[in-house]
DNA sequence: CGGCGAAATGTAACCGGTTACATAAAAGCC
DNA sequence: GGCTTTTATGTAACCGGTTACATTTCGCCG
C-alpha cells in the first residue's frame, strides 16, 4: 500500500534522460528522436510505469472524466444509453462515471456536487427535471454539459433527445387511425415539474382530434404495468387500446391481460415505448416507438468531447424516433 | 475555461491564516479553534471554494474512486448489482466508475489498464474468466480487488458470489424430483475457459443421479432464448423441462413455446436463473433461482472499503441463493 | 512571576506530472 | 569554416493540496 509507485523521475534516472523528455514521450509529442522514444518506452515497460493521473490532472487541469447522471440503472434503456456513451468517450480517452438519482432532483444536485468535487469535467444529464440550483452551479463553474432524452427547442442549454410530446401524440393518433377512439395511457410517476409530464401531455393533446385518453399512473416496471392493468380492467372505461410509456410497463400489461383472459390484440391492443430487445419476440410482438438511444449516447458524448477539445458549443439535436408496427395492435372494426 | 479556480492559498490570503489551517478545516480535523473554523468556512462560501481533487489525490494517493468491470450493462442483473455497489460506495465517499468488456478477457485487461491510468484505486470484477496478465498486473501494483458473481473456494483472491456449480446442480435435481428425467439446459456462449462453463458443468454433474441433460448454447437474451427453443423443438429429444441459465433466456423460451402452441407448464416446464423483477409477473410466473445481487454488491463494496480504510483483507464469501417455486414448473406424472 | 504543557497555527517540503524557457547539438547555407 | 536555423534535450517553476515538524500562544500551577 505504501510502496512508492514508479514515477517519471525513475524513468528519467533509468534512461539517463530528463523528466521533460519522458513526459514528451508519454504524451506522444513530436520533438523526440525515434531512438530515445524507443528507449523510454522500453524502460516504461520494464518498470511497469503508468503515469500518475492525479499529477497529470493537477498540471493540465483536465481529468479526462465525464459523468452521466441518469434516473436509474435498472431500466435497460438507460443501460443501453450508457453503454453507447461509454464506448464513445473511451474512444477519445475519456472515461465515464455513472451515477443515478432515482428521479429526485434534490438527489441529482447532491450527486452532481459530489462528482464535481471528485473531478469530473463535464456532465451528461438525462431527463427534463432539473433542480434550479444545479443549473446555476453548472453555469457558475462553466461546466460543459448536455441534456439528453428530452429534446426541448426552448431550453437555454443544448438538449439532445426526442420530442416526447410529439411522439406521444403520434402514438395516440396512430392508435386512433387504427380505429381506437378511446385509449388508456399507462405512464410513470409524475413529479411536480410539468416537464416530466410531457409525454402524457402529448398524449392528451391528441384528444383534440376527437379521441378520448384516460391516464393511469404506475411504476415504470413490469409489476407496475400489471397493476395499472388491474386498475384499468376494474374500471371498464371502454378503452380498446393501451399505450404504455415504456415497453416494460407494456410487458406487465400483456401478462396481466393474458392472465385475466383478455386476448391481445383481439380484445385489447397494446403499444409500448422504447423498443427493447425482447419487444419483437414477445407474444404478441409489441408495437412500439423505437428510440435511438445508442445514437443519442454517441451524439451526446461527441458533443461534449468536441466542446472540451475544440470549444464548439454543443448544438441542440432532435433525434428521429419511429413507430414500429407489430402484432400487439390491431385495426378495430368501425362499429362500436 | 482558463480562469484559475480559487485555491486554498486564496482562502489563506482572505482569512489571514495559513494554508495548513485551511486544509485542517476542510478535512474536519480537530486542532482548530471553533472561531477560525467558522471564519474559514465563511470565506470558502464567499469565494465558492471547492478543493481541487487532483491535488488532494496527489498528496494523499487516494482518488476515492473504485471501478467495476462487468461483462455488460445491458442485463438488468448487472444493473441491479451496480446500483447496489454505487449506493454502498457513495455512502463511504467513494464513487464508482463503470466499464464493460463484453465477455472478452483481453478487453477486460485493456479496460483495467485504462482505469488504472485514470486513477481508480480498487476493482470490483465480475465473473470467472480472467486474463492472467490482469491478475499479475493487479498483484504487482497491489490493487485492492474483489471478484464477484462466482464463488470459488480454491481461488487465491477473495471471491464473493454464488456457488454456480452447486446451484445449477440443485436446479437440475429439483426438476428431477418433480418427475422430469430429461432436462434441456439453455446456456450462454461458452468461452475457452472452463470456468465460464461452471453452471453447465454443475447441471451435467446432476446426471449422476440418473437424469439426462442436453445442452443448448445461445445468446443471453430473449431472442437467444427463442432461438434455442426452436432448436430444442426441432430436435424432439424428449426433454420435458427447460432450465435456462438466465431469466431473460427463459422469457424467450416461454414466448417461443407459446408461439408454437406448447403450454407451459402443462407440456413443458421452464425454469430460470436470476429472479428478475418481472419473473414473478409473467405468464406463467417463472420458477427460478433468486440471486441476491444487491447483497453481493453491498458485500463486495464493503469488503473493498474495509480493505482500503482498515487494511482488513477481503474474505471470501459464499452467498446463499434460493430456489423460488412458481407455476412455470409442474410435477410430472410418473408414467412416461 | 517563571515555567511548563497543551492547543492553535505557521512553514515548507512533498506528491508526480507538464511546460516555458534555456541550452546543446546537428543541419543547412554561403 | 563560420553563422543561422532547426531539432533534441535539460532545468526548474508550477499546479493545489497534505502534513511533519517548528513555533507561538495561552492557561495554569507552584
Amino acid at each position: 500500500m505504501d510502496k512508492r509507485n514508479t514515477s517519471i523521475r525513475d524513468i528519467a534516472q533509468e534512461t539517463g534522460l530528463s523528466v521533460a523528455t519522458i513526459s514528451r514521450v508519454m504524451n506522444g509529442s513530436d520533438r523526440v528522436s525515434e531512438e530515445t522514444r524507443e528507449k523510454v518506452l522500453k524502460a516504461c515497460e520494464r518498470l511497469n510505469y503508468i503515469p500518475n493521473p492525479a499529477a497529470r490532472a493537477l498540471s493540465t487541469k483536465s481529468y479526462r472524466t465525464i459523468a452521466a447522471i441518469v434516473p436509474t440503472l435498472e431500466h435497460s434503456i438507460f443501460a443501453r444509453f450508457l453503454t453507447a456513451v461509454e464506448a464513445e468517450l473511451s474512444r477519445h480517452g475519456y472515461s465515464l462515471v455513472v451515477a443515478s438519482h432515482g428521479g429526485d432532483p434534490e438527489e441529482e444536485l447532491r450527486v452532481a456536487r459530489k462528482l464535481l468535487g471528485l473531478g469530473v469535467e463535464a456532465f451528461v444529464l438525462s431527463g427534463a427535471d432539473r433542480h434550479p440550483a444545479l443549473l446555476s452551479l453548472l453555469e457558475q463553474r462553466s461546466v460543459p454539459c448536455v441534456f439528453t432524452s428530452v429534446f426541448d427547442a426552448t431550453a437555454d442549454r443544448a438538449t439532445i433527445g426526442y420530442d416526447n410530446f410529439q411522439l406521444a401524440a403520434l402514438a395516440v393518433r396512430a392508435l386512433g387511425e387504427k380505429g381506437h377512439s378511446h385509449i388508456a395511457v399507462f405512464h410513470g410517476p409524475e413529479r411536480e415539474s410539468d416537464r416530466s409530464r410531457i409525454r402524457l401531455e402529448g398524449a392528451l393533446s391528441a384528444q383534440s382530434s376527437g379521441l378520448t385518453v384516460s391516464s393511469f399512473e404506475t411504476e415504470i416496471s413490469t409489476p407496475g404495468g400489471a397493476e395499472a392493468t388491474k386498475a384499468f380492467l376494474s374500471e371498464e372505461n371502454g378503452a380498446t387500446a393501451i399505450l404504455c410509456f415504456s415497453d416494460i410497463i407494456a410487458l406487465g400489461a400483456i401478462f396481466e391481460l393474458q392472465r385475466s383472459g383478455k386476448r391481445v390484440p383481439e380484445d385489447i391492443s397494446v403499444m409500448g415505448f422504447d423498443n427493447l430487445d425482447w419487444s419483437a419476440h414477445c407474444v404478441p410482438p409489441l408495437t412500439t416507438i423505437n428510440l435511438p438511444v445508442d445514437e443519442m449516447g454517441r451524439r451526446a458524448s461527441r458533443a461534449l468531447i468536441d466542446f472540451i477539445k475544440e470549444g464548439t458549443e454543443p448544438a441542440p439535436l432532435k433525434l428521429k424516433a419511429d413507430l414500429v408496427w407489430r402484432d400487439s395492435v390491431k385495426r378495430r372494426a368501425e362499429q362500436m
